[in-house]
Formats: C-alpha cells, structure tokens, sequence
DNA sequence: CTGTTAGCGCTTTCAT
DNA sequence: ATGAAAGCGCTAACAG
C-alpha cells in the first residue's frame, strides 16, 4: 500500500490472502465466495477501513449509479418534497442523486445540449421542466433513460397529476357554493422561465363554461408576493369577486395576506380556495386542492429503477390522484350571508 | 468507435487527426495546444457529440468532483434554501452535489462508519448535523476535508450565526417593549433524532436572567403541529404569558394558528416572535430573527472551495450575522393597552 | 469456489 | 506543441 494512499483492493486482497476478484464479489455480495472467505474478505476491509472506489468500477460495469434530477428550483415548498422523496427512493436503492437547477430556460438548454449527462449518470428524472421538442429529441439521442415528473409530454414516460381535472372540480366546487363571480389567479410564465404550464386555468374555463358563467383571471408573478399584488389589484376593481381560486397556495399565500391587511374577512366576504396542500395551507386552514407530492417523487423514483431492471420499452405513465381539501377559507357567497366587504374600522 | 456505444475520446482524436493526450488537453482547457488544433478537436467532439467521461478520468486524477452534503432533511424551508444555496455555488465551481439526508441519528452513524464517503467525494458539508465526537473522530480519519454549515464544532471549519446572542436580542426586544411573562417554546430533540440543538433557549434565559424576569420554557415537537400544541398548553394555564418566543418560525406557524382560531388577537393580546425569517414568516407578517439561510450555504461551498486550492490548514470559522425584522405580531404587553384577552364573539 | 488475464476511458510523464 | 506509453482501481470473462 502506498504509504499516505487510501487502501485499495489488492491491500485487502493480501491482507485476507485471497485474489482481487473474490475480494470484489465478497464486497459486493457477489455469488461463489465461501462464506467463510467472504467474511474474513470483509473482515480484512474493515479493519483498512476499505471502501471501493465507484469510479473505478463504474468504468468496467458502465453503470454510474447516478441519477440527475433536472428541476426549476430546490427552495420552494413543492419542488423541496419533490426533490427529498426522490432522493429518498433513490438512496433505497443504492443511487446517487446529483441535482441540476435551471430556473432559466437558457441555462437549461445550454446545458442540456452540452450534456454533461452523458456517460455521466444512469438516468435522468425532469421535474416540472418544459423542455422543448428539440431538447426533448436532444436528450433521447443520448440512450439514457428519462422520466417527466409532474409534467405529461405525450410519448414519454411521467408521472403526474390531471391538473385540468382536478381545478375542473375546484371550481365546481366553489360554483356549487353559489358563487358565480370567480377569478383565477394564474401564475405568469415569464419569458426565458422554464417550468411546464399548469394546465389549471383550463380546468377552471371549462368548469365555468359548463354552467355559463363569466371568467375572469388574473395574471400574477409567482410566490406570494404575486398573490398579493393580484388580489389587490381584484380588491382595487369595479366588482370584487365572491371567490378567488389561486393556481397555487404560493399564490393564496399572498393573496390571504392582503385579505388580512385589509381586514376583509375570510371566507364570510371572499373565498379563497388553493392549490397544492403545501405546509402553509395547512397552517393557515386554507382550503385547497392537494396534489400527493411525495408520491410523485416517489414514483418517478421507482419508475427509472424499473426502467433499469426490465429492457421492455413500453411507457409508463402513472396519474396520481388529487383531492380537494375543504378548511375554512371557502364558504357560500357574500350575497347570501351579508351584502359587502366588511368596512376597516 | 464500437457500434452501439457513446463515442470515446479515441474517435475524436481519429476525427481531428491528433493524438489522445491533445484531445484531452484541448477539452480541458489544458495549456499546450495550438488554438488552431484546439478549436479542430473541439469541432470534432461537437459533431460527435462527446463528452468526457467524468469516471474515466476521476480514476487517473483522484480527484471526484463532488461533494457530498449530509443533512436531517431538505423538505423543509431552511434546509431547503441551504441546500439550493449550496447546490449553486458547487455547480457554479463545476462541482456536482451529493444529498444525503440523516434525520435519523442511527442512520447517520451507521452510515458516516460504513464511510461510503471515502474515495468517493473530495469533501464534505454538514449541514445542522449533531455529529458525536467519535463520529467527527471518524470522518477526520477519511482524510477528506469537511466543513459544517450552521453548526459551529470546536477545532472545525464551520459557518454559522451566532444563536445565543441573536435570542438574547429577541428576547431584549420583548423585554424593552415592557413584556415580563414572555414565554419560550423550545423544540424538543427526540430521542434518536440527529440535529444539533440550536442554543437559542440559552440566549433567551440569559437575558430574562440579566432583568431578573421569570423564564418559562415549553417543550414541543418540532414543526407547525408542535408549536399549536404548545401555544394550547399555554392557553390552558393558570396565566397566560404575553408573549411568546418560538424558537423557529415553523414553531411561531403553528402558534399563529391557534391564536387565529381562538380569536386572540396579536399583538395586542399576545405577542410572537419567531426565528429564521422564511417565506411563511413573511406572508405571516411575523416579527422574526433573520438569518441569511441563503448565505450560510453560499459561504460553506466557498470555503470548501478554497481548502481544495490552498494548502495552509488554519481553521476557517466565519460567523454570520442575524437581525431582528420588526413586522406586526409583536407590540406593548397588554397589561397596558386591554387587561384581558379578546373573548370569543 | 477461486485465481489469471485483460481491459474500462481517461490523464500524465516523458520524449520528440 | 504534440505523441507514445504507462497506468489509475476495479470487474469480467475464462480457466482451473
């Protein structure tokens, strides 16, 4: 062994009195090694402190053991528990996780093209990105296997929620409460930002096409402090709505906010209905639409090792189910109960 | 080029008409190539569309390339926000990031023992981690060098904030407002559980001890839930402080809402301060301590970028600062505004 | 069940 | 400035 070197295999090797090869199948639970062999082999590792390099035998076997998960951001509720459960997964199963942020859509594309995945990891798991048909084609070409998370592309494997559907019930919802004056806060999609359209606006058209009833939205930065100038600006209208569906519970954050300062009450002057079921909507008994986030790293986790295991190319696309979660922002419209805005003191 | 494989550095030199060590240099940046030839092996690697792979040549320069951050979790705002902040500066460095979650200590000593770590990442960052001295002990012998984020250790790198002080200051804060029944809810280490205590308790118990004012401790769970159970208990006493310092801002979360649906107004009836300043906070409208979550992150992948380039092993230990943000959960005691608390309507 | 022999794809002296 | 050759530490046939 070299003097200030790590130990390497040939170290254990002689220190059990055995060859390389059994000290690489002992080390790795390979099959045909005497237990008895196999446990002085790990014995022998131990007491070196040996642990194998996994770039040295990822080069003969070809297998990294790392997958990349290619997300917008890592410090926002919905993509953190994404993120956490994928890594979860993955670690059960003995894989790395190497996390690529690309909030910006140039980034993404720059680095998608270069792509230093390539040879560089097993698989890659795209959480929320709207990747374009071009890079989507750019990343098939590299023969590694990929899965959509929270995002459906047709032809692809994902797994993800029916946003449409779900914000389809969300608004009926409301609408069976009786309101018929609703805005939808919609998340603005800023130029050069890369995540995947929700979808939930569509939901919600259709929901007040079915019953004739005139939308209405408003287009909002996202995070709370869009929530906030979207509800002010709607509290600054000719009309203000009896019911306020945010796209997401970032977005009713604000939007709560607001509705506090302004001490109009809630839900007995506006509804408020979220999306998402993050812990904040929980905290402030906001009702809301909860989509199962965990799982669907989860299951984006397990889909790719799937995808390791069987050769069949079949896809896979998981739809997880939503649920609307009532607490006690939503209640039946102002009309009914008392004629306006409670006045500030 | 072997038919179904990605290419090899072999066939870009056979592309460009040079030999491998060029091609290697040239894709590296390495001095010692003509920029003509350069830009002709670039050409080639494009076309072919190859890239280096990272394994092949870790092997020969011992170095990895990542860098692992051990954590307890990374579905939560704090941990988050470091880990995001991390995972940008490593990526702007060309390092990949390694995540491992510990919430459970056993995991963590089963795990840092086993040190999978060795000869396979160059550093590591430990972030809030309650790592025992033997463990420590253990990881130094790795030899690979570590830095602790939000944790100062003796004898270690480490960025972190002061805590103690910036309690003591919350806790002045409350105590100038003419509060003297403030009090603290602590969240309890579960047996078993693998964070460092932050010592904040200790900071507010020295300043309540400089005014000569009673302490009274809670311990609760942490998250949300733990401070709505601890808020109820102090509802539920002989005499209701007024006000409370929660040790983290999820705690004051939790707090929050049970004062919201008791209908006790804040801060007119009670007081809350919390700590870490995180998005809830924010929308909460909650006096908080801020610390630049951000920063810690930032400042712990920098210094482990600079113990990879210098040589010189003085222990770096940089503090950051904290400072209260007043916003409107907290105000004079009610003794002298309203003697009691607002009863339910 | 165990050992021997070839590489895996790159970087690095050391020549030229 | 460029090329040839020698490994980096491991695994995978193939023998025995």
């Amino acid at each position: 062994m070299k003097a200030d070197d790590q130990p390497r295999m040939s170290d254990v090797a002689a220190r059990a009195g055995v060859s390389m090869s059994t000290v690489s199948r002992a080390m790795r639970g390979a099959p045909g090694v005497a237990v008895e062999v196999r446990e002085r082999v790990l014995l022998a590792a131990g007491e070196l402190s040996y642990v194998v390099s996994r770039d040295a035998s990822s080069l003969v076997t070809r297998k990294t053991g790392r997958v990349a998960v290619l997300i917008p951001f890592l410090d926002t509720w919905f993509f953190s528990v994404v993120v956490a459960s994928i890594n979860r997964s993955l670690h059960a199963a003995g894989l790395d996780t190497l996390i690529y942020q690309f909030g910006h859509a140039k980034d993404l594309e720059k680095y998608i093209c270069s792509l230093p995945l390539r040879r560089n990891v097993d698989a890659v798991i795209v959480v929320s990105l709207n990747l374009g048909d071009k890079v989507i084609a750019e990343l098939k070409t590299t023969a590694i296997p990929s899965v959509f998370c929270s995002a459906k592309i047709s032809g692809q494997h994902w797994v993800a929620v029916d946003n449409e559907t779900a914000a389809f019930s969300a608004t009926s919802y409301l609408l069976n409460l009786g309101h018929r004056d609703i805005a939808f806060i919609q998340t603005q999609e800023p130029a050069g930002f890369s995540w995947k359209p929700l979808h939930r606006v569509d939901g919600y058209l259709s929901a007040m096409e079915d019953t004739k009833t005139e939308p209405r939205i408003v287009i909002a930065p996202a995070g709370p402090s869009g929530g906030a100038d979207a509800m002010s600006s709607l509290l600054g209208s000719a009309s203000v709505p009896t019911a306020v569906f945010a796209e997401t519970d970032d977005i009713a954050l604000g939007v709560m906010q607001v509705l506090r300062r302004s001490r109009v009450q809630v839900p007995e002057a506006i509804s408020v209905i979220g999306f998402d079921d993050s812990d904040a909507a929980r905290t402030l008994d906001l009702t809301t639409v909860a989509q199962p986030v965990s799982e669907l790293g989860e299951a984006s986790a397990h889909m790719v090792i799937e995808l390791f295991d069987s050769e069949e190319t079949s896809l896979r696309q998981i739809e997880l189910p939503t649920k609307i979660v009532i607490r006690e922002t939503t209640g039946t419209p102002r009309n009914y109960l008392n004629l306006n805005i409670e006045q500030p003191s």
